[in-house]
DNA sequence: TTTTATTTTTAGTCCTGTCTAAATATAAAG
DNA sequence: CTTTATATTTAGACAGGACTAAAAATAAAA
């Protein structure tokens, strides 16, 4: 269907897109793929004439439908083999980009229908970012303080505000990490402490520490 | 480490040494490979100047050790997916062969020894092919007639001798069917049949059916 | 509004892997 | 042991993707 590198500018692109609004720069395409921007202007001429994006010169280019599904489709199946790779084969979730880099471009619809169905048709990856489901829909998330969920909310942790050592060990201690569902069961008026569930322990966690976790929710 | 393309005419040659002894000749590969001679020609330089192959004018190729290497650790990979494929995601055996040709280049150790152990380290894929261990070993393997095998040994079913639809309508019915592990639970002298199990049942076959159907088995 | 700096594009080259057409070896047949 | 057929190799070309160096637009500064 489309070749490895067609597929990988056009994931890049849209990453890009996403990022900010309007037209894309061939410097931001270049930089980004770790490429020079006169390889991406031939690419991108490429892409043009078969019609995945507009292209203006000198002006940068955006996508057209066409080429948004293809490159969400490419996340989907990045993201559905990141959960493999962590759920099935026991990989830390910062191990499994490079190869999922790889898997994302196996050509088989049946494949990836399979394994969706197989890993019980995830919403989030490992680190916390929405699967595109088959028909390109992205779930619209939000990225919030933990702190401001309501009671029986829940989240995906995905970064840190501010890092600090002992801060880092508590996470750890908790078995809190990048990509951990966390469910808030209970949640204090006075002081903002809360009840929260992480895997199958709950336990008590103080507003400062709520206030310092980012979490990510569906809108 | 290796590309795509000098990954397959590896596995390719292979084959052709395994299937007749001695050099592989250009005119073979290439009709394996669905290629013209003159390209099979340019890439044997390449990889004879890499030692992967030794290649003599005129006389045809073979594999050095480290060409074997390679070759084995793609032909293992390839039958791991293939396992997965028909174990975890339902696949039918018949099914799954392209998918395996493109999973079979994902570079990454870690994830081969993974999935193996994911799977349960199986010593066949599901043609009933055998798999090489992570030493790039293959098991020794026999193609015998069902009826050749003695109480308690067993093997998985790779063919049939004569084909005719009754014939397959039966082993339909009783599931047996290609890359199926059959065991011999036993045998009557008098008149060769046998009691096997199959999947979660047993039961009973006549000679002339265990005449009829070959097993891989190991040796 | 010139001048300068930055971004983007073009032109030409290279590498991989393929092909066709022509040349050369080897094998088979007379 | 020539002649003919078949197998193999070379030479030259091309498509995909990338790069460098130079030219052309655009944006920023004076």
């Amino acid at each position: 269907m489309f070749t490895l590198a067609e597929e990988n500018y056009l994931k890049a692109i849209f990453h890009l897109e996403m990022e900010s609004e309007g037209e894309v720069s061939t410097n931001a395409i270049a930089e980004s793929m770790d490429t020079k921007p006169s390889s991406v202007t031939d690419m991108v001429q490429k892409l043009a004439e078969k019609k995945l994006l507009t292209y203006k010169r000198y002006k940068g280019v955006q996508l057209t439908a066409e080429g948004k599904k293809v490159a969400v489709n490419v996340i989907r199946k990045h993201r559905l083999w990141e959960v493999f790779l962590v759920e099935k084969l026991n990989f830390q979730w910062d191990e499994v980009h490079e190869i999922a880099e790889q898997l994302e471009h196996i050509q088989s619809e049946e494949l990836i229908t399979r394994l969706d169905k197989f890993l019980g048709s995830p919403d989030f990856d490992p680190h916390g970012d929405p699967i595109p489901d088959k028909h390109g829909v992205l779930k619209r998330t939000e990225k919030k303080l933990l702190s401001e969920l309501k009671k029986n909310q829940s989240g995906i942790c995905v970064s840190v505000k501010e890092s600090n050592g002992e801060f880092l060990q508590y996470l750890n201690k908790k078995k809190i990490a990048i990509g951990v569902k966390i469910y808030v069961l209970g949640k204090e008026f006075f002081d903002g402490s809360m009840v929260i569930r992480v895997g199958g322990e709950q336990f008590f966690i103080s507003h400062k520490i709520a206030e310092n976790l980012y979490v990510q929710t569906q809108k």
